[in-house]
DNA sequence: TCTTGACTCCTACGTTACGTCATACTTTAT
DNA sequence: ATAAAGTATGACGTAACGTAGGAGTCAAGA
């Protein structure tokens, strides 16, 4: 015989499960202390057994009390039932997935009409960054890892992208000197070099400018992130190249 | 400006639910008549298309709230935690099936010792069956059925079997001659001649007595579908047999 | 023996997202 | 003018407990 708190340890259940269980008639103590204390034996140990287990199927409790006070054949057509409800819940669940990815890449691909981040854009940008201090072998390496790369991994990139941006926009009340919002930078620096290109401050400067340049990826940013975040973070990276090569823009 | 009656039926949704999101500040009505009727203009259709979207990939109304009113980039991290969220589900509802499927084959395996429907042993039935009478083209065509199909499929066949003593055991009450269950030895008949073999009325009444032989067959059917079904079953196949060919039976 | 702490009891409200009355008022159609 | 249809508010019910409160119970130490 064992009380409440000893079965709600065994089984890993609330002391109140117990009372709830009771008070619905699903599990009844074996016996009652003159006190009003409920004691369960091993037989009722073995009922809330089965009833954890239908539970843990997410069977209601109210079926679980037919189904355990009916035959065998009961159990089994319910848990084909459960089975097929289960299944149905799986397939549902994954349509909302696929809803659900659709609408966030509707909604990447409409804040930042995606070609703006499109590899080969910044492709160009690495280019032109490239030519005016030469091809290195950082370039080819941009190139392989660039091709290497699926539809879905170049998404999954903007999409970090753009969360790094979300990041700037938060930081907007502070100043662009500020070492937190120079720590951004620099994490920006770190992805882009780990994703594209050994990323020099002269091509971080560059592409800082673009971003505050006024097209549509300014604006895209703006959008998504908060309006003046463009601005801020190229400010921010102006900054961040001052300090980091000795003043020199790459820009002019 | 539409009424509730009108945009609960745009929507799809109940008038209850506009008066409660009205009541949880979710979708307040652009403005209200004097008489405190709720109007909606089509900027409040446009959030209610965003609460509904939101809604059906299971956020809570709380997070919606929040969703709504914060800016673009705050929906894409709740999106993605969201996709995160229903993976898990999904993941999760996959083990449930998975420990269900479980159950269920241990219940049928446990209550009907499998081996008493192993094909072999009704193929040895059928077989002493037909030497009886001499080998037919049926007994290829019974071949060829139990040979081609997946351990898979036989499991589903004993579940099916089982079934339709469980149909016998609820009709216990009636008498074997009834026309219920009557049907139901049809029943049973066009089961075994479709899966089986062409179960004519003398293999039907040696598979009857087989039941009801006393051996562990006949305890699993009543442990399975209610003590006495097995020679309830018997009883009533026996009827069956008597009618169909004129009451010569095949035992002895 | 008294007290203390751990354990138990029961009552009752909070949770989510509405459904379902019940009652009373407003608008629309005839 | 009157009936039908629509609307508003309020309150209770749902599933499966969690949480809090107040009070009684038990075993053990001082």
């Amino acid at each position: 015989m064992k009380t409440v708190h000893e079965v709600s340890k065994l089984a890993g259940i609330s002391v109140r499960t117990l009372h709830y269980y009771d008070s619905i008639g699903l599990l009844s103590p074996t016996e009652t202390t003159e006190a009003g204390y409920r004691l369960y034996d091993e037989e009722a140990l073995g009922r809330l057994q089965c009833i954890l287990l239908f539970r843990e199927l997410e069977f209601p409790l109210k079926d679980i009390k037919e189904i355990l006070d009916s035959p065998n054949f009961e159990r089994n057509k319910a848990l084909e039932q459960q089975i097929e409800l289960l299944k149905l819940k799986k397939e549902h669940i994954e349509n909302l997935i696929d809803l659900a990815t659709g609408i966030r890449m509707i909604g990447v691909k409409k804040l930042m009409s995606f070609e703006a981040f499109d590899t080969r854009k910044i492709d160009e940008y690495a280019k032109q960054a490239k030519e005016s201090y030469g091809t290195t072998p950082a370039y080819k390496e941009f190139e392989e890892k660039s091709k290497n790369r699926s539809k879905e991994q170049e998404q999954k990139l903007g999409i970090d992208m753009m969360n790094i941006f979300a990041d700037f926009g938060k930081l907007l009340e502070h100043a662009p000197e500020d070492a937190v919002v120079q720590e951004k930078v620099a994490e920006l620096r770190a992805f882009l070099t780990e994703h594209y290109y050994n990323c020099t401050p002269e091509i971080l400067s560059s592409l800082g400018e673009m971003y505050a340049g006024g097209g549509s990826m300014t604006d895209n940013i703006n959008a998504y992130a908060g309006e003046g975040t463009a601005e801020f973070t190229a400010q921010a990276i102006r900054e961040y190249c001052a300090h980091c090569t000795g003043g020199q823009h790459s820009l002019e």
